[in-house]
DNA sequence: AAGTCGGGGGC
DNA sequence: GCCCCAGACTT
């Protein structure tokens, strides 16, 4: 027991008391996938929040696990209903991953989660941090994490200048990270391995955020290089910046009897394995496309275009709607699908809102329902 | 080390 | 507008 007054053992422990015992008053503990030792639901949790805010997670969350809620079940799933569970959250390697990780563990570890923390790192779309969190919460074993929340407060608390994402200033971050670790001792509640790991994440999400951090009421105040010498602001340095190129491509919305052209994306790169519309290059002739992929079309009308920007580029999308020309009545049989590399099928706008679909294609579908229902036609943003 | 992968929150 | 978020993977 550390009872009031004790000297701790290291310096870290003293880091890691101070971070605990704040968890326990002042964290959060309804989370979704707190409370469990589920080691599915701990790593489903933990790939959906890669790169993305708890308040957009939530609720992905909670749908995944109705259709998906376990392992096996989601093993047993197709890569399509995985991809239409995820599409809306982005980054859809992780779904591709996440699928492909359940298969091998149903397959080769007996439908088991590993609890080690390398072999949990093996796992596709598992990084350092993504294992040491779920060996943490599942296992309670003892690892270090170092995401976005973990990185800013060390680099205040500490004063490490440097972007965090250069490889000398995270290798200073994970030496810290791995140093701070409170002592394992399966007798003393101080030393609680979840909690501390929790912690980093709850300060880093509710105090020290990256704008406007409450310092007033940080556990860690009175150790902070960063309060101490007001370089709070100017701290973590920021992401080099960068001039990001733009793209400009045509989606088709191809339209005939009421029913749309879809177009399955390759299983990598941009959008990969998702459900699209036809695209093309903003300045080719859409007829002499449409000719070449063997459907005569004729231009109905031009919806706004927009633009939708990645972490890498901007994307300007012109959206056309096109009228399929055909006095063969069985035109929407599989032999009058265009011929190409890619998977195409013909859908009914409201079914392609349920499938896998990216947000901008999403935004079109929603744009073309509406413009078809019988009232007045709104003004498409931009342009 | 730099580039590739989305979408949304918050200001 | 801009920057960042419970990062991982490829080149």
């Amino acid at each position: 027991m550390n009872t009031g007054g004790d000297i701790p053992d290291s310096v870290s422990d003293s880091f890691a008391i101070r971070l605990i015992q704040w968890q326990r008053q002042h964290g959060r503990h309804h989370l979704p996938w707190q409370n469990t030792r589920d080691a599915y639901r701990v790593w489903l949790s933990e790939i959906m929040l890669q790169q993305t805010q708890v308040g957009t997670v939530i609720p992905y969350y909670r749908r995944f696990l109705q259709c998906f809620p376990d392992m096996q079940s989601l093993a047993s799933a197709s890569l399509d209903e995985v991809m239409a569970q995820w599409s809306g959250l982005g980054y859809y390697s992780r779904a591709r991953n996440l699928h492909k990780a359940a298969r091998r563990i149903a397959g080769e570890h007996g439908g088991i989660f590993p609890e080690e923390v390398d072999a949990i790192r093996q796992l596709p779309g598992v990084g350092r941090s993504t294992a040491a969190a779920i060996a943490v919460f599942a296992f309670g074993k003892r690892a270090a994490i170092l995401d976005g929340n973990v990185k800013r407060i060390f680099s205040r608390c500490f004063g490490i200048e440097g972007y965090p994402g250069e490889k000398s200033v995270e290798t200073q971050l994970w030496q810290k990270a791995e140093a701070l670790l409170p002592v394992k001792d399966e007798n003393s509640m101080e030393c609680d391995i979840e909690t501390y790991t929790q912690a980093l994440m709850d300060l880093g999400a509710t105090l020290c955020t990256r704008a406007h951090p409450r310092c007033g009421s940080c556990p860690l105040r009175l150790e902070c290089i960063a309060f101490r010498d007001n370089r709070v602001g100017s701290l973590p340095t920021p992401r080099p910046r960068k001039i990001l190129p733009e793209r400009e491509v045509a989606l088709l919305l191809v339209v005939a009897q009421g029913r749309i052209l879809l177009e399955k994306r390759p299983g990598t790169g941009i959008w990969g394995a998702l459900w699209s519309l036809p695209e093309m290059q903003a300045n080719e002739n859409v007829i002499e496309y449409c000719m070449q992929l063997g459907i005569n079309v004729r231009p109905m009308s031009q919806m706004g275009a927009f633009t939708h920007t990645f972490t890498h580029f901007r994307l300007r999308i012109h959206p056309l709607i096109l009228q399929v020309i055909s006095r063969s009545p069985d035109h929407l049989s599989p032999a009058a699908l265009p011929q190409s590399g890619n998977q195409r099928i013909w859908m009914m706008p409201g079914d392609a809102l349920k499938a896998a679909i990216p947000s901008p294609v999403r935004k079109v579908l929603l744009q073309y329902t509406f413009q078809t229902e019988p009232h007045e036609i709104p003004a498409m943003a931009d342009d």
